[in-house]
DNA sequence: TACCAGGTCTGAC
DNA sequence: GTCAGACATGGT
């Protein structure tokens, strides 16, 4: 039985909320998105003045989180509309309809593990060849689709089998991982603070600064957490003018700024610099 | 062809 | 503590 749940666009819209970077496992199909999160899928799609959401009964609650529903993203718009920078601004216009999504927290973990110097094309695909090898065939509303693989599933294998993947000096990374992304890991993480949480992800081989950020704000959604990449530094240095060379230090520089709307600022930032140097391309 | 991508680790200083 | 160089691989 499928079942729908129907949203205002206004705040939610599929192409914002999947393409500002936050998700790698979803795909275009007729009439709108297959998202995949963890071992469940649905399908979202823009009808009318609403954004509809079809999933399994069952799942209404899980993607009601997933898509971060119960928060009033208008607060969030107005306050980057009143920041007082017009690049902020400008982005949170073309970027309105993006949510900061619940997603999975191992999924998250292993995802940004594998996007250090990374491309986002390449990204999905390498995500996709783990689900592909290592997750559950399924099928949604005639769509087929892999689960992200369970712990288990990655606790005897070696750094060969995911260079096989296309992981390539990652693998070694996700070969460390394997014992510490169980259950009992990821349920002791999330009852850490933000800063004790990023302090214990920091302890993992293969994540840095700015995997870690990532993990707290996609993962457990820390939006006191501004994470630097390429785009962003790209994004102080021409459109906010700024000096610092440290990543660590940029981030606390906007963190300054934002405070609790970091996250949520850095998205609609990445989103829009992102989408504007692709059409410069075209 | 070279440079780049949602960076991090290592060893030298 | 800071910094250059290495690191796999495919997109552009």
């Amino acid at each position: 039985m499928i079942k729908e749940i129907l949203y205002d666009r206004e705040y939610f819209s599929p192409l914002d909320t999947l393409e500002c970077g936050q998700i790698f496992r979803f795909r275009k199909v007729e009439n709108g998105f297959l998202v995949m999160s963890d071992d469940r899928a649905c399908v979202i799609a823009e009808n009318g003045e609403n954004t509809a959401i079809l999933c399994n009964e069952g799942d209404e609650e899980y993607f009601y989180d997933f898509f971060d529903l119960k928060r009033d993203y208008s607060k969030i718009y107005e306050k980057a509309l009143r920041s007082g920078n017009e690049f902020l601004e400008e982005a949170a216009r073309v970027g309105k309809g993006v949510r900061i999504l619940n997603q999975n927290k191992r999924e998250m973990m292993i995802s940004f593990l594998i996007s250090q110097n990374n491309n986002i094309p390449r990204i999905k695909k390498i995500i996709e060849n783990l689900c592909n090898a290592l997750g559950e065939k399924r099928n949604f509303m005639g769509y087929e689709y892999y689960t992200f693989p369970k712990a288990v599933s990655f606790f005897d294998k070696t750094p060969d089998f995911y260079k096989g993947l296309g992981l390539g000096y990652r693998s070694d990374y996700i070969g460390n991982l394997k014992d510490i992304a169980s259950d009992d890991y990821m349920n002791m993480l999330s009852d850490l603070s933000g800063e004790k949480l990023k302090s214990e992800l920091l302890k993992i081989k293969g994540i840095g600064e700015k995997v870690a950020d990532c993990i707290c704000l996609f993962g457990f959604h820390k939006t006191d957490s501004f994470p630097v990449d390429t785009w962003i530094e790209k994004i102080y240095r021409e459109d906010f003018k700024g000096e610092l060379k440290n990543r660590k230090a940029i981030t606390e520089y906007f963190v300054n700024l934002f405070g609790e709307n970091s996250g949520y600022f850095q998205q609609y930032l990445f989103y829009y610099k992102r989408s504007f140097e692709k059409l410069a391309k075209k």
